[in-house]
Formats: C-alpha cells, structure tokens, sequence
DNA sequence: CGATAAACGAGACGGTACGTCGCGTCTTCTG
DNA sequence: CAGAAGACGCGACGTACCGTCTCGTTTATCG
C-alpha cells in the first residue's frame, strides 16, 4: 500500500503482483508527490479533522479516485505524507561527526530549509490537536493535566534543591516538562502505559543524575 | 463554556456572567458528571471518532439535547471531560514528603485508585491514536519518523561511550527517547516551535549532564 | 379533554370526574381563550407546523404546563381552537327567513366581523397546507392535480355545450371547480374514497340538473 | 428544483440554467422514480409525518444526501410526488367520447389500476390528515365547522321545500356538501378567500339550479 | 392568620426527525 | 486504460420541536 519506497528509493520494484497491465494510460508519477504535498499542506494548514479528501484532491488538482487508487484511505494517506516529510531524517550512512557529542546530536536536526521545518512543526501540530480549530483542546491538556503536575513536581524539586538534595543549578522547570513529555509520547505515541517501572528508570538514568550534577557545560541560558 | 469550575470547585457560584435565570427548572448537576462519565468511559472504550453523541447520551441515558445545552460541541465535551478526569492532579496542598525527591516524585503519581489509572491511560490512548482503527498513524510515527532519528541518535552516543566523552553506563535507548518525546509534546502539546535553542537547553542542562554522570543510583533495570 | 363546552356555555358541569379540589388556586379560565386566541393567530401566522407549542405559550404569556394542563397535545388544542373559532356558526335556533332560499342560504354566511372572517380564511390555509412557508405543495395540487383533470372536464362540457346535450349558459368553469372540491373534501376532510357512486350521485341529482338548466336566475357575473 | 418536469416529458433536455456539466458520474434517473415511489408508498401508509426521510431512503435503497440532492427538502419531494402521482391526468389527447356528458365525465375518472387509484386515495388522506394520529382534526373540522353549517343550511332548504320553493325531489344533503366542499378547497386548496360574490355565483349557476329543477334523471340512488 | 394545596411561568429533560457533511466507492466522459 | 468530475450509500453531526418534569412564586381555601 505505501507508495513512499517508491518516492524514497527511485528504483523500480518492477512490480511483482497487481502489476498495471502493459495497455493503457500510464500513471502519473507526478501525481503521486502532487497529492502528498498537497495533504501535507492541508495538515499543516487545517489540521487532521479539517483535511477533507476532496479538500486535497482540490489542491492537488486531481479526483478522488487517482488519490484512493494510490492509498486505500485517508488514513494511508497521511501515514505515508509523515513518513515523506521525514524521509530525510534516516539517512544512518552519513552522520555528523564533529568530535562532540554535543554538537553531533544538533547537526542531526539541520533542517533541509526554514520553512520546511515551520511546516514540519505545523504538520505535528495538526495532527496532534486533532482539528486545526479545536486545539483548544491541547491547550487544555498541557495546561490542566500536565500544567497541574508539573507545578506539583516543580514544588518537589525547590524542595530537594532547598535541603541540599540536588544541585542549585538543575533545570527545574526542564525537568518537569521532560517528565510530561515522556508521559505523553509514551500513552498517546508508544501507546504503552507509562507505569511506575517506566517512570523510574527515566529518574534513575537520567533525571536524577542530571539533577544531582552541578554543572551546566555549555553555559546556554533557557530561551 | 466550560462546565469544570463548576464541578471542580463547589463554591464560588456567584456567576457573573450567564446565570441561570432564577426562575425554571435548574439544571441538574448530576447529569453533568453522569454525562461525563459516559464520555470518559466511551473515550476508553473505542477512542475519539468512534465516540459518538448518541452513544454517549444512551451511555448517561439522556438525550443529546441535554448534552448541546452544557458543550456546544463534542469537542468541547471531551475537553471538558479530560480536564475533569485530571482533576485531582493538581493538589499543591498535600504534597508528599519522603526525604527523597526520588520518593516523591514517584509519590506523586499514586492514582486514587488502580481502575482509574488505567482509564486514564486508555482515555489518553483513545484520544492520540484519533481511531482505534487509525492508531497506525501512531505506529508509523514512532517507527519512521522519530524511529529513524532515534536510531541515529543512538549511534551517535554509542561512538561518543566509545571515545569516552560520556559514560558507559550511559541510558542511550532512554536518552534518545526523551529527545523524541519533547519534539513530540512541544509540537503537539504546547503548540510551540522545537528550535535549536530549546533543544540545545535540554541538551546541556539534562540529557548530557546524566549522560556524563557514571552512576546508576538505584539500580533498577530497564523494563 | 376538551375544554369548548367550558368555553361555548358558560354553564358549570360540576364535573363529575377529576374535579378540581376545593383547596389550591383556581384555574384562571381566561388563560383558557388566551392560549385559544394565541393558536389561532399562530396557526394563520404561520401554519400548523411552524405553530410551536413554545410560539403560542410566548403569544399566550403563560408557559408550556398551563397549556398541557388544558389539553393532551398540540393535536387536541388545535382542534378545540378550530371549534372554538366556529362556534357561532351553529345557531340552529335563529336561521334568517327571508323568503327566499337564496338570500336565506347567503344570510347565514355574514360573518361577525370582516377581520374575524379574514382570520378564518387564514386559518383554514394554513391547516390545509401544513406548514405557510410550504402552501406551494397547495399550489401543486390544485394546479397539476386538479387543474389537468379540470381542464379536461371543461372540454368534455364544452363539447357537449356544442352538441345541445346541455345549455348554452351552463357554468363550465364552476361546474368543475365543484367536482374537484368534491374529491378533495372527501379524501381529505370525510376521509372517504371519493367512489364511482358519490360521484354518479353529485352528477345526476345536483350538476347535471344545474347544466341543464337553461335560466341562470338572479343573473351574476363571476367575479 | 422540481423534477417532474425531466420524469414527465422525457424531452426537452437543453438544460439552460444549472445543467449537469458534461463531466462526472450522471445522475441515475431510475432513482428520481424509486425514491417518488418510496416516497408515494411512504405517505398511503403512514402519512405525512411518520413518513420520515430515513424511512423513505431506505425503502429507495438509497441514502438521504442522494435524495438532497434532488429536493431540498421533504416537503419538496413531497410536491413532486404528488405532481408525479397524478401526471397521467391531463392526457387532453384522448379524451372519452361517448355521447352522452355523464357518461364522459365519469369515464374520466377510470383509474389506470385498481390498485393505483387505491393509493391515491390514500396518499390524499395521509397528507390531509396530517398524521395518522391527528386525522382527529379532520373529523372535528367536518362535524363541528362543516357539520354545523351543513345541518342549517339543510333546515333552510328543508323550509325552501315545504314552501314550494324549490323541487321536492331536491338533494338537500349533497347540496349542502357541495357547500362546504367548496369553501374548504378554496380556502385549503386554492388559498383563496370564498367571499360572498363567489357563493352567489355557486348558488346562482349550480345549486338553485339544480334545486329548482325537478327531474332525478337517471334515477341513481345515494350510497 | 398561618398551613396546605394547586395553578402558574420558566425552562431543563428524553426522545425523534431534520438537513448537512465527510468518507470511500462507483460511474461517466475525456485524453 | 488513467485522470477529472461528481453521484452514490452510509453514518455522525448539531438543531428544533414535542410532551414531561421540576423548580420557585402566587393565589386560594381550610383549620
């Protein structure tokens, strides 16, 4: 069904089953990144609910049916549009290798261009937030759920900090929101539970080992 | 709007703005909880498209009616109802107090009781994954897209653990994690731009300090 | 159920079943004619389906209760108001006598008043067809339906005005405007099926006689 | 809006406002009749209001938005299934002849089936009486407005007799229904108002006619 | 004169049908 | 045959009305 090994890799798989018979029109290959950027558009623009099939078929200047003969849903569709937007992100054979691992990890995400990563980021949201007008509801998520924990934890945290626990520098505010995020990306993403085994190894490996150093490297303030 | 201040707070009624008029009968305020039971419950049980306002209303065994009067749409009903079902996250006044901060953080995430949990986490699952059909698009995230960088994160630490800049015991698989997960909820969540900066803050006040960091406090294994 | 006896003659039953009980407050009989007069103007407003229980109560200035107290359903308030409306026409006591049938039969029809009878004529259109804003559905009727058959007839007379078979000055045009109003009263008011008898009958023993008839009396112009 | 015009005359399709354009799927003409149909059948069984638009999609085999698209409304199909119903009416090509106007008159009304001519009478009635229910509002018309009225005018006409007035023989019922007849379909049908000038006229041309004459002339009985 | 009981106005409630919109399929014409 | 256009069957949405119910208030009779 995924139409992306096609884009991705341009060799031609030559087709071993359904093969389009050697009569007739052509497809047109043209179409097929046509109608991928112009859902990726879509999403971007009015989020997952808003982006009607013919909504794309309109930008893409073609019909339902080439879009449907490509993907059997809508659903196929955009799975195969994120995985497009990201097909650069995979390319293990040519990593950074600056001699820091600091810098290597953020040469990783060099986007091609400004406003391909701005659409990147608006494609997420798009998704994410189901509709493009009911974000809202994402608000209200980050801000009565995780906003309300975070708060508690940040509570605990001043508290370690106070009695010495950990480190006076420790990014408290970071740190919470890691802990959300974690949460989040785990329940909704992983679609795993995010149990207490989890949530311990994330402290013990990495939370807490953070908080108890008492150094900031690279001296870079929060934004 | 929203229905939760009401619920969540039994006081302050004084109602500035919309009253209900002194005169008719009064709404009554078990059907707004019995409405969002069933909504919660509905979400659990076949996810936010399958949810629909007929069968939350057989659910509650009121009529849609009664449910447009409190939300004007069902998204403002399941932005009500998860706000309502994290209600008690956000109790500042009773914090736990161990002596640990790992101790409490942990504290913090008892749930009251172990059914709601795992609602919770199913409530949290049926609304990232739109459809319990489509929850593919999640799967194709986690694999492609944030798979692929994951992987080549990990690589990047191992050969970092190899020149010895950060330490063995160092949780790659954990650390490469935290990374998809705050790109996640950063787009998806708070709505906001993952930008170099941001990622660069996570990067020097967290991930590479307990990267660096040689211990593994509790000794707890991966799950 | 019905409250027209109350309303026609002012005598009191002394209502043998479900009394009202001595104690508590008295009905207010002149909500009674309130809500009346209010569906009666709402049903020549609007029509019978755009006649809200809700419209009528605000005309009424009473609420919904007051009106089922009186009556069971939309249904039964309607049909006493139509009672209610004609209940002069029934004065079997005082017939004009005149000396001539013809001045007799057109006495009887002198209305109260000419807005009353302006009223009057409303609502019988807006009860025939159901709803105002949809009487073309009357328009379609009587032009498809009853205009074709019409037009037919009034050849077939025609022709037969030209063979001697009937007078010069018969009413070709009433005559079957009264056929068609036959058919229509009977199917939709009598609810009987307007058969090969009835019609046999309208024809020998009222139009046949009538197209016969070579004098046209008191010689009046169709208007 | 209407479409009878396309299912009546199966010709002039030069289409100059709002035709089909040339491309995309064509509009299935045998669905404008099945849903007719359905609708017709819908309406003889259970009249105007229980005749819901998912019931008659579903006796046309089809969805609600196809029958949107044809008519904006019920009562839009409504209309034109009833124009449908009757299309046969005005054949004015072939009208009977046999000599004789009565027997003209009533060969005009032989139903092309048996059974059609049953459900016409009963589409009429399902939509005179507005609900199967409510056909309560049509007894109470004819017993209580026309019923009145008709008993008067009858006494009145019984008085014309005795004086010598008017023939013995004279049909005082079917007079006195032919009266009432034509008040409500002008009032029902017509949606004009029948004020003196047009009772003088009925009297004048038809009525006092056919009173005054003597002869029943072929002897038909009442049913 | 206060208690009791019912009517009243307002409006919430459960239910049902409406008319709209989107998905995924099917059909028609054009290249 | 593929492409563009658009009709089709289905099902959920959000609205409106019916007839019932529950409030708090007003009006009457009874103890």
């Amino acid at each position: 069904m995924s139409k992306i090994k096609k884009l991705a890799s341009k060799k031609n798989e030559t087709k071993p089953l359904s093969r389009p018979s050697a009569v007739g029109r052509k497809r047109d290959d043209s179409l097929d990144s046509a109608i991928i950027e112009a859902a990726l558009n879509a999403l971007a623009e009015v989020g997952f609910d808003r982006m009607t099939m013919d909504l794309v078929a309109a930008k893409a200047k073609t019909g339902k049916a080439s879009m449907y003969r490509r993907w059997s849903s809508k659903t196929e569709l955009v799975r195969d549009a994120l995985v497009f937007m990201n097909r650069h992100s995979v390319e293990l054979t040519e990593l950074p290798d600056t001699g820091s691992i600091r810098n290597d990890l953020l040469a990783l995400v060099k986007p091609k261009s400004a406003e391909q990563s701005e659409r990147k980021m608006r494609v997420l949201a798009g998704l994410g937030s189901f509709f493009a007008e009911y974000r809202k509801i994402s608000e209200d998520i980050s801000t009565h759920i995780f906003g309300g924990w975070e708060k508690a934890n940040a509570q605990l945290l001043t508290r370690a900090i106070e009695r010495g626990e950990i480190s006076k520098s420790a990014d408290v505010e970071g740190t919470c929101q890691v802990i959300s995020a974690m949460t989040a990306y785990t329940t909704t993403l992983l679609l795993k539970t995010f149990d207490k085994t989890t949530y311990a190894n994330l402290l013990d490996n990495i939370l807490l080992p953070a908080l108890r150093s008492g150094t900031k490297p690279s001296g870079t303030k929060k934004a």
